[in-house]
DNA sequence: CGGCAAACGTTAGAAGTCTAATCGTTAGAG
DNA sequence: CTCTAACGATTAGACTTCTAACGTTTGCCG
């Protein structure tokens, strides 16, 4: 007498398939950035700026998903390779407003070819209905474990 | 006129949402181990170890999925920690083979008590219709990067 | 007003991952 | 047989991320 619901051979924990498909996603996409000079981190602020979701560094960090020593290193790179400009908030000196040069507009466009052929490819062969079920299901995933 | 499908308000790209829910999920994960002693880098090497997936040091981190530069570093505090030992296969002395000791079971059975609190924990409110969709549209996602 | 606590950002240091270069071992071509 | 190429593992160095500690600036309470 199986002692579970004797289904099927135990598929793999929905955790691991669920680190796993993200981490080859995200590293294939990473790559496609890398080839046309960019990074994820990157696109993620470019993005985050252009649609203006954040001026601040404080507001930027929490756009992108990172803590704000993170995000302090990569302006750090983006502002010595001259896609962004930092300056001091006049009115409140502690803040730090994160602004596009033109090279940074111009590296916006080119990755977001990128991402746009990256969000083509990827979903190739997926039912509306199913990719809905997933979203469904990330966002009940985050919930789960918030808190 | 809309230039698009026109359709809801542009929901964020699958690939972001995916990313985000991983990460979450990885992180309370790994809290959890960490709370119990333990890591997501270990538990994974000590489940693949005692599932018998693995018995070299290459067909281990392949079953953990990683390179095995990195594995090399995990296997060195596993070992300084007294959770496996590792000896050179007579036939092929290129070859560690890596075996779990005494302490290394007993922080298996430790270890996979949270995995499956974990596990329960994200299952909580999801629809089993919903779930299998995720697990396809999640192996497609892979098959449509892979390459 | 003066000083203390909070907010924003930076710096320092640790952990995990990767790639590239190297070492020891083995297999196979000539 | 020998020697060269491949293989498994390790080492070295880089990158990304985190947390903790710190510096500067501001707000507010007494």
């Amino acid at each position: 007498m199986p002692d579970r619901t004797s289904g099927p051979p135990a598929e793999p924990p929905l955790g691991l398939q669920l680190a796993a498909a993200a981490r080859e996603v995200g590293r294939a996409f990473d790559a496609a950035l890398g080839a046309a000079g960019g990074s994820l981190s990157t696109w993620l602020v470019l993005l985050a700026l252009t649609t203006g979701r954040a001026a601040s560094q404080r507001e930027l960090a929490a756009a992108v998903g990172i803590q704000g020593a993170t995000l302090t290193h990569h302006l750090a790179g983006m502002e010595e390779a001259g896609l962004v400009a930092r300056r001091r908030e006049p009115t409140n000196r502690r803040v730090q407003l994160v602004e596009l040069t033109e090279a940074g507009r111009a590296a916006f466009r080119r990755l977001r070819d990128v991402a746009v052929e990256h969000d083509r490819r990827l979903r190739v062969g997926l039912d509306p209905d199913d990719e809905a079920a997933t979203r469904r299901v990330l966002e009940q995933l985050r919930a789960n474990v918030a808190g």
